[in-house]
DNA sequence: GTGTGCATGTAATGAGTTACATGATTAC
DNA sequence: GTAATCATGTAACTCATTACATGCACAC
């Protein structure tokens, strides 16, 4: 039974708040648009609602829209609170565990050629995510002017896509410049 | 009982393989050296080297040097080959969960100044790593120059703190902008 | 009628951290 | 002598993922 620490209530009552859903919309979304720099599994989502609906932070709306007997989840007052309670917490900074830096830095026994495959990879990651960040911000011009998205809160997720941008064009730059320099390695040693 | 997965091992055979030392200067080591892109916690290290001596990949060579009752670590052949082997696995995939950017997210409930401190605290955060890999750059050419890395290592760290700043100078520029941007957000609402 | 996707959960497992517990050694 | 640091471990706990289990509804 594990003790939830906030962090997934957050991701919750936030999804919520932007629309009422079912659990499995809400795994969805927290997928699709949190998903480039939030993750939630699947199994921790139910019992997430549970806990809320126990402490009154959400309520069950059923079969408003939708199919009969699906149950969409809406934030109470309190779990509004709740929401802005824990939003206002300190970050608790996220502990380190980069895999493919911890291959680069004893790429002495790796080799030169499976790093610089690493680095291909990752420049190619990342470059994809920047193409996908494109259509991203696409889709969310088309839903400001439908109506559907306020621009404040436009302002505030295009904040996030930027984040993603940013991170994705250093990776190419740090990822070509790093290929250059091991193509230079080989000067002196191995055939 | 955990079963580790290896990737603790990668960091212990990998530490070791520059030079033995003591479980507690194992810990120091990973965390002063690998810190800015990987994180051991205490627990893990003792029971991982319990099972990597067990394995053979390991080996005690009780206080050559340093004090008396203190085991220095050395990796064995087979944990060279074993280091290897792990360093060619595939690397997972991190699991996204950026607090900062789930708050900015759902900066609408949060508030626009709140906001704003988050952001001042993430680019000053970065400002600072970015200070901390100047020295480290430092240090590693005293120690190139004293003989005691090889350069092909120096090469392949470097790649690690190009990362590390390259990701730096990333955050302090998004945030600078994403400040403007907030500044500006300002013009209808609230008095 | 049947397969695909919607919908809701539980159980087992694992990874990893924190806190606890203990003692030896060196510096002052 | 005593405090700080070196040194080695264990136990409990938390957080989170994966796999399992189940059933309905809608499209074809």
């Amino acid at each position: 039974m594990p003790r939830r620490k906030g962090r997934t209530e957050v991701a919750v009552l936030g999804a919520l708040s932007v629309s009422p859903m079912t659990g499995y919309a809400l795994r969805n979304a927290i997928r699709d648009v949190l998903g480039h720099f939030w993750s939630e599994s699947f199994g921790q989502i139910y019992p997430t609602l549970n806990t809320l609906e126990d402490q009154g932070h959400v309520s069950r709306a059923s079969s408003e829209a939708g199919r009969t007997g699906a149950t969409h989840f809406e934030v109470t007052p309190t779990g509004l609170s709740r929401l802005k309670e824990l939003l206002g917490e300190p970050i608790e900074p996220p502990r380190p565990r980069n895999g493919l830096l911890l291959r680069l830095f004893f790429g002495r026994h790796l080799g030169r050629s499976a790093c610089m495959s690493l680095l291909e990879a990752a420049r190619d990651e990342a470059q994809a995510r920047l193409t996908g960040f494109e259509a991203i911000r696409a889709e969310m011009a088309t839903e400001v002017a439908a109506g559907l998205t306020s621009e404040v809160d436009q302002t505030y997720w295009t904040l996030t896509i930027s984040a993603g941008e940013h991170a994705a064009r250093a990776t190419i730059a740090w990822a070509d410049e790093s290929l250059q320099t091991l193509q230079k390695l080989d000067g002196e040693a191995r055939p």
